[in-house]
DNA sequence: TTGCGTGCAAAGGTTTTGCATGGCA
DNA sequence: TGCCATGCAAAACCTTTGCACGCAA
């Protein structure tokens, strides 16, 4: 759990995490939100507290290509680390948890003899919708 | 091979790309380089054309947490997608080609219906070298 | 000559920092 | 009371855009 003062502002930071633990949450919608919940919290604040939570291992951050910083609060043991998938079609990303990566760290130590602690995965493609239709256009 | 005119800054580019295949090429780099060299192009120019570069599929971008965009070269069709170990200890950025990828792939498309086109993955951990120091230290 | 390429300067957007103020322990 | 947290404003960065000029075809 996190160190420190609780002031009212972590305290909104971390329910609104908590509230939103199956999301990708920027500061910005952070921000945005809490202050339309009449719970208003400076950006900068909202920066070095998601930080913090990084740090003591709360909160996993993730950065997509050319996008602001997205954080996401780990809910208890239930939540891996997991994979992203980002549709260059319709711009959906997609996270998924995967115990092929469990397998793939493990071979990653054996044969390259490197010891991952986390990890950060963005992949590229189209999703199943968005393939269809690109198939479906392909026809006509 | 990119299309439009051969400008002798985009010759001096692609040429600087070419001969540092083997590294990650930040904006800044190519820009210092090239001017330290004696032949200078303009950021502006070279932000431009790394991204036609990529479009046209000569070139492969990658962004770490936090760092500035890096481009690669891919050398003939020898260089495949590969995954990143970056050590959070020394700072080393690894890169390595590895079959486990495609696995992977296609896995992803069997069981999550997602057509891959790239990827972009980074590891955090410690390198072999790192590890082998922190136990050590452990031990004292 | 025509149109794309170039690069300066400035704008844009995100994240960090300085600093005075405020609030928890 | 002491110390850390807060948040405004400004700085720091990276990247993109506007625009006048230059050069390749």
């Amino acid at each position: 759990m996190p160190e420190g003062y609780k002031t009212k502002q972590r305290q909104r930071i971390l329910n609104y995490l908590m509230a939103n633990s199956h999301r990708h949450i920027t500061v910005e919608d952070a921000a945005e939100d809490l202050r339309h919940k009449g719970e208003p919290v400076g950006k900068t604040t909202i920066y070095r507290y998601f930080e913090r939570l990084v740090e003591d291992g709360l909160v996993r951050k993730f950065t997509a290509e050319g996008e602001s910083a997205c954080f996401q609060y780990i809910a208890g043991d239930t939540c891996q680390e997991h994979f992203h998938l980002k549709c260059v079609d319709c711009g959906k990303l997609f996270h998924l948890e995967c115990a092929y990566l469990e397998q793939l760290e493990q071979h990653i130590f054996d044969v390259h003899h490197f010891t991952i602690h986390s990890g950060r995965t963005v992949f590229y493609g189209l999703c199943e919708d968005c393939a269809q239709k690109a198939s479906k256009e392909n026809l006509k």
